[in-house]
DNA sequence: TCATAACAGTTGTAAATGTAACTATCAAAT
DNA sequence: ATTTGATAGTTACATTTACAACTGTTATGA
């Protein structure tokens, strides 16, 4: 009859999605909180410094969806522990170039192995080819809409 | 050589969960914050009431993945603007059971409609048979690994 | 029946987060 | 050159959250 009538909590993709992504994330966070005392949002910098060498805080925002202020007191929280060293872009003082140290390296490379461990276990859990068709699924997910010609 | 090298974080099922959870429910999530200043523990106790009828806090703790702290100063705003009433069972006065009012079922029928009309945008995202595909994906991230016998 | 433990839900407090305002640096345009 | 506006990153403050301790109620079992 009404809306709410075609609408089931149960299958609502943003629902199930945030419960899945919670679910499997929360696994992988537990651990290197765990082990490291590390929060989301310094894990995140660690994993994109350690994949992509050195960065600016820029460019981790714009590539991890994290705010500037997060990466900001992360960068101070990881800094601090002498995971990560950052220097002044001498061409333009306003960007620092962030990097892993030694120290930072060795955990990065850690939880790299741990993260392919949990990997492996989610690849079970899906099946064949479950996990390329749940990539290319997300991946839709974030195509935006047809935009109206301006 | 090593596992970081194995490590893909551009592939990373947890982390690309969370990057689609994130885009996709924060369209919805603005929409009930701007319109009725709801956060998103609120919304989700709303609708489990509203799909499923009266319930007590423990069982949206359980059905929401909610912690109960969470569904507690939920449930309080909600009370507080008259969209949600509480009673003490009688035969077990732990329990409260939590119902909408007709406020606060008028608002989420509104969220309903909304809801299906997002839903319908990720469909067309992804496609003919994808949102089915997604959901069975998530489910089966859901399940648990095999257990050890005992 | 009385102690103990389990349970539903709340509250206190510290940590994390979001938002906006801020500092410092650089680019563009007069 | 100097004003204006953009950019990189930080800080301040209010809100939200997590975690543990708490109140009140019921179940268990000696």
């Amino acid at each position: 009859m009404n809306d709410a009538d075609d609408f089931d909590l149960e299958a609502f993709l943003p629902y199930r999605l945030v419960q899945a992504a919670e679910a499997v994330s929360l696994e992988f966070y537990r651990l290197y909180r765990s082990r490291y005392a590390m929060t989301r949002p310094e894990w995140r910098v660690m994993a994109h410094l350690g994949q992509y060498g050195a960065l600016t805080a820029r460019d981790i925002c714009d590539r991890a969806q994290l705010h500037k202020t997060k990466v900001s007191r992360a960068v101070f929280s990881l800094e601090q522990r002498k995971w990560l060293k950052r220097g002044r872009d001498e061409g333009d003082r306003r960007f620092e170039w962030l990097e892993l140290t030694g120290a930072g390296r060795k955990i990065y490379k850690d939880l790299c192995a741990e993260g392919v461990r949990h990997e492996a276990r989610l690849r079970k859990r899906l099946g064949a080819n479950g996990a390329a068709q749940l990539l290319v699924l997300l991946e839709k997910l974030n195509e935006p809409d047809a935009r109206k010609p301006r």
